[in-house]
DNA sequence: GCTCAATTTAAACGCTCGTTTGAATTGCTT
DNA sequence: AAGCAATTCAAACGAGCGTTTAAATTGAGC
């Protein structure tokens, strides 16, 4: 057994006030303002001298600390991604063991998606909210050296539940399978992204386009239905022809 | 009879030869350059020089003939923009034509909204390709004035759908219809981005992910089944209880 | 062939950028 | 209290930015 190893849950008396919120350090006091302002204005428009201002820091702290301003904004994703898609993985080795040889649903893996972001989306206190419009940003920057800082930050997540929804979904075809959890990503960093313009175009009331959850309670059954749904045959009889005109 | 008066269509042996492709004018060389340059590094770090370089063309030209970098961008994002809504809402009201008092079916209103899409991706020619990538990444960019032009650019053409996908969906609350509309474009528009990296995480094989057809042909079906979903009570029995453990 | 408005050109302006430097300061160790 | 490494600081660097200016060039109409 290794329950026995398990340490105990202390109790909150026995937990010595945390003081870390109180005396922050130059480092993360630059993060903090960063994340924030990278989400206002973007990679290139936000500039060291506004972020080192904001933060109430010193210039040269940037490169001292982070290197260079490339480095600060990995620095500034990694911070909350990281531990984002460690959850999701073990979120989905949880379901899977606890269903045993049974497949999951793609209801069971979309909420292993979903999950740790809305948990981040939940996250009002320490800023976890203002870094996902920044993450969804993030995927269309096309600057190289974030797109590939991205492209390995995901490969292993992606990979693990590529593999899950191919056992939930196994009459879908592999690369039809690839399209649509390129879909799924595509409309989940979207939506997180949030641009105001595009809740404006869809006529979305002020106070409650901020409700993260809300967002992602009607995203999950969407997309569900969309991976789920048949795979149409190029010129099937009775199917419906899609682009006969273009 | 007003038919009398539209001019007679010359056949292609009276047309003379076009030399507009061979004397382009400063406008649209600079038009072309700075489509390009845009969508490969984004608003801000696409310089002036940068631009004016490629379209072998005087830097203050410009100021010029545009006024600033900011009304640049936006004439190049107006010139196909614009035409492409036009067209989308010419197809829509075609369809309606067509059908009388029937409703029209979600087939058919996606595929108005893809088919100008797809005659842009089509578009080799005249660099219609390079647009699609750059206006998803317009759509992310946290710029104002990017965020409102493209609101105001796209207001006409979301009503008018939204209006249609009301009439094909009854039974959908408007709410719940705001937001899957909201989800349709941003699948489309992340779809039509492309950033490369994303496109890796999927693995998709290099020749085959710039055929911008085939997407949309398994992008259309995906986000059909989306939008004629049932919609979930908040708790009914039998439903999936999506987040239960956030 | 001259006129004049439209366009192109080269140069410069003022400003902000990311980064570097070397000295000042801090805070722990001996 | 001295030593020392880690950190903070003010200042400056060179480069690139969007924009403006005024002169040079062009080309159609008289």
């Amino acid at each position: 057994m290794v329950t026995s190893t398990i340490p105990r849950i202390p109790r909150a008396s026995e937990i010595p006030a945390d003081r870390s919120a109180e005396i922050v350090d130059t480092k993360s006091k630059i993060l903090d303002a960063a994340e924030e302002l990278f989400m206002e204005h973007g990679f290139e428009a936000t500039s060291l001298r506004l972020i080192t201002t904001a933060a109430i820091v010193n210039l040269a702290a940037v490169n001292y600390h982070f290197g260079s301003k490339e480095e600060l904004f990995q620095a500034v994703l990694t911070r909350r991604l990281d531990p984002m898609n460690q959850d999701r993985m073990r979120l989905l080795s949880l379901y899977e063991a606890a269903t045993g040889n049974t497949p999951l649903t793609c209801e069971n893996i979309i909420s292993a998606m979903f999950i740790p972001a809305l948990k981040l989306a939940r996250d009002h206190q320490t800023g976890g909210k203002n870094f996902l419009r920044l993450l969804g940003r993030a995927y269309a920057d096309p600057a190289p050296f974030i797109r590939e800082f991205l492209s390995s930050q995901y490969a292993e997540m992606i990979s693990r539940f590529r593999t899950a929804f191919s056992h939930a979904l196994p009459h879908i075809p592999r690369e039809e399978l690839s399209w649509r959890l390129h879909f799924v990503m595509g409309a989940l960093s979207y939506t997180l992204a949030g641009t105001d313009a595009l809740k404006m175009i869809a006529q979305f009331q002020p106070g409650e386009a901020d409700n993260d959850e809300k967002v992602l309670r009607r995203l999950a059954p969407f997309l569900a239905a969309g991976l789920r749904s048949p795979v149409e045959s190029e010129n099937a009889p009775g199917s419906h022809q899609w682009f006969a005109e273009a």
